[in-house]
DNA sequence: TACTATTTATAAGT
DNA sequence: AACTTATAAATAGTA
């Protein structure tokens, strides 16, 4: 008989309440059960005893209910919003490919710079050669081509110093003749500076003997 | 006024549905909080109406309830059991490290064949060069190497070949041997064919101009 | 939303 | 644990 009504609060008795634990639940279950069939609703209930074990109710598969809640609320503790399986399988297949191509290409770097050749075939290893052989070509080759350049880099900068030259004693010679020519004979001026000498100087400058241009041509 | 004892079955009456499903939802997380407080226990409920609105009740965080569940059941669908952030996290940085592991191999390569020295400096250039060469070397001594092993497998061969055609033409010899030995001359017989002859041949072989022993050596 | 007759749940006793 | 029963609590249908 119900003496009153009860307080909210924890039963201390142990029997007591795991007494009230047993009716309780199953006195919510049986409306959670209600419930979803009264009014065609999605019901789980879980429950954890105070001892951890484990109780649950669903009015349709838990699982699902559970899948639809993470999803309503965008959880991430769930396998929606979760990498799933597959995707992780995925990516550790992608890996393994990687791993296998390193170690491919790693042996073929090996290879390629003389190393782990002891399982290698005599044809293997003249093809190997070969590659090496062309490869040296080509590199030489392209060595040649940059030292190349840089004669013609250098080539063209004298070029062009030789012309600031010719302008600049152009220009030095111009005024005093002017002057000369005013005073004293307008004619059998000497030349302004030899074009021959400053030809001289452009050859020095190419071939970089001039330590101060050279330090302008190699930045 | 309650008319009498109601079916458990869905309530067809739209409004009262809804009513009713209001009513009971309340209910149902009062009992819920009653009994976890009562009983100490966890409790969460998670309900979706008709029309797919979530309403939920849990005595303590929900999220915690339902891994609990998860770990408790083993089940697959939550995060314990998946994959989780972090670890794919790992994976995906591994291979950020692998691609660039990768890329670093293959510009290697790359350029120990010659290829992509574009951007090359002249004294990186060099540096491939040298290294290209020292492999040549390498790969050279290796092939030197492995010709002279065959060599010495014919010589072997040749020897072998040698002691088996002394030893058979011992035989043939012997019994005519006997024979004329016993008719004629003991002494001043003639060689069993010249050794000389035999190394002949087994020079031959070495150097590789007997083309049926050429299709063996370079299979 | 509030009311309330009635059903239902359940505390405590057996 | 199951039954009983008095009583609290929930709630169906009405207003």
């Amino acid at each position: 008989m119900v003496r009153g009504k009860i307080q909210i609060k924890k039963i201390e008795n142990t029997t007591s309440r795991q007494v009230t634990f047993s009716k309780r639940r199953s006195g919510l279950f049986k409306k959670a059960h209600e419930l979803s069939v009264l009014c065609d609703a999605q019901v789980a209930a879980i429950i954890f005893s105070q001892k951890g074990r484990l109780y649950d109710f669903a009015s349709s598969d838990i699982q699902k209910t559970i899948k639809r809640y993470a999803e309503y609320k965008g959880e991430y503790f769930v396998a929606e919003s979760h990498p799933t399986e597959q995707y992780v399988q995925g990516l550790k297949k992608e890996m393994v490919t990687m791993v296998e191509k390193i170690e491919m290409l790693e042996v073929h770097n090996q290879k390629l710079m003389g190393k782990s050749l002891a399982f290698c075939s005599l044809k293997e290893l003249q093809e190997i050669a070969t590659q090496i052989e062309k490869s040296l070509h080509i590199v030489r080759s392209r060595k040649a081509k940059l030292y190349e350049d840089e004669v013609e880099k250098l080539k063209a900068k004298g070029r062009e110093l030789k012309d600031e030259r010719v302008r600049l004693s152009g220009r030095v010679c111009t005024i005093p003749h002017y002057y000369l020519y005013v005073g004293e004979e307008p004619s059998g001026m000497p030349m302004p500076s030899g074009s021959k000498e400053k030809e001289d100087v452009e050859t020095d400058l190419s071939i970089g003997f001039r330590p101060d241009l050279n330090i302008l041509l190699v930045p």
